[in-house]
DNA sequence: TGGAACTGGTTTAATTTGGAACCAATTTCC
DNA sequence: GGAAATTGGTTCCAAATTAAACCAGTTCCA
C-alpha cells in the first residue's frame, strides 16, 4: 500500500465534492437555486440567523446578505426583525421554500448515493464510518 | 447505526475541507502561493500540461493560464513549448517550485491530519482508496 | 446616565472567476 | 493535397465573490 498523504486525500475528496455538486448544479438551477443558496435554506432551522449561518457554513457575511435576499425575493425565506434584538433578522423558510429545499437535497442525495454506488455495501458503511469520526 | 442523509455528509464533508484549508491559506500566503496555486504545483509532475491540470482539478482552462502565468512569474514554474506538438505547453517545476510545493502540501497535510489523526492508520489507507473508487 | 466597545447586517469597491469567442497547431477524412 | 473538425492555450468580458468601511442597535462599565 502507498504511504498515505494527507493533503492527497484532501484534494481528491475535494475533487469528488466539486464533481458531485457541479452534476446537479442544472437540477438546482431549474428549481430556481444556486447551490450556494441550497446550503443556506438546507441550514435555516438550525441557524436563523444570518450572522449564524455565515459562521456556520464559512462564507462571508456580505455572500449571506446576497443569498438571502435573492432567497426572500424567490419567495423562499421570510425574515422578520427579531423583537428582542433590533439588530437580528429572524429567517424563516416559507411552504415553498422548505418543499425546494427538500427537492434539492434530494437531488443531492441521489448524486452522492450514485458516487456511493460505486463501491461494495461494506465500503459504504466503512466510508460513513470514517467521515462520522472526522467530522 | 444512525441513518445520515448523503446530502449532509456532503455538506459537512465540504466544511470540513473548507475549514481545513483556509486555516493554512495565511501560512501559504508567507510561502507566496495561494491555495489554488499549490494544487495547481502539486499536480503538474503527474499532469505536465494545461489542458490536463484543468480536466484533473476541475477548473476551468481560463483560470489554469492564469495560475501558471502567475507560478511562472514567481520562478516556481518553466513552461516549454512541446517540440511533438507545438500547441502545448509541457510544465515543469523549479527547483524552487518544488520546495514550495512539498511546504505547501506539508502544511495541508498537517492541517489535514488533525482530523485524520481520528482514523487509525489502516483506515486512512482505506479512506483513500474509497476515494479514488468514487471519483 | 453616557460614551466606548461590540455585534448584526448592508453597501461599496476591488478582486476573482469562468463561459464564450478566439487563434494556432494538429488530426481526420474525402 | 486540402477543407473540416479537434485540441491546446489565451483573451475578453460579464458575473460572482469578498475584504473593508459603514450604520444602527446593544452591551459594558465608569
Amino acid at each position: 500500500m502507498s504511504k498515505i498523504d494527507p493533503a492527497k486525500i484532501w484534494s481528491l475528496n475535494h475533487r469528488l465534492l466539486m464533481a458531485v455538486i457541479s452534476s446537479v448544479a442544472a437540477e438546482l438551477a431549474d428549481l430556481g437555486l444556486e447551490t450556494k443558496e441550497l446550503f443556506v435554506l438546507a441550514e435555516v432551522d438550525e441557524h436563523p440567523y444570518p450572522a449564524e449561518l455565515a459562521a456556520s457554513l464559512c462564507i462571508p457575511k456580505p455572500s449571506v446578505t446576497l443569498y438571502v435576499k435573492r432567497l426572500e425575493a424567490a419567495g423562499f425565506l421570510r425574515r422578520e426583525i427579531d423583537t428582542e434584538d433590533l439588530r437580528r433578522h429572524r429567517l424563516q423558510l416559507t411552504p415553498a421554500g422548505r418543499k425546494v429545499m427538500q427537492q434539492g437535497t434530494a437531488l443531492l442525495s441521489e448524486a452522492y448515493s450514485e458516487r456511493l454506488g460505486r463501491l461494495s455495501a461494506a465500503q459504504q458503511s466503512e466510508l460513513r464510518v470514517l467521515l462520522e469520526k472526522m467530522l
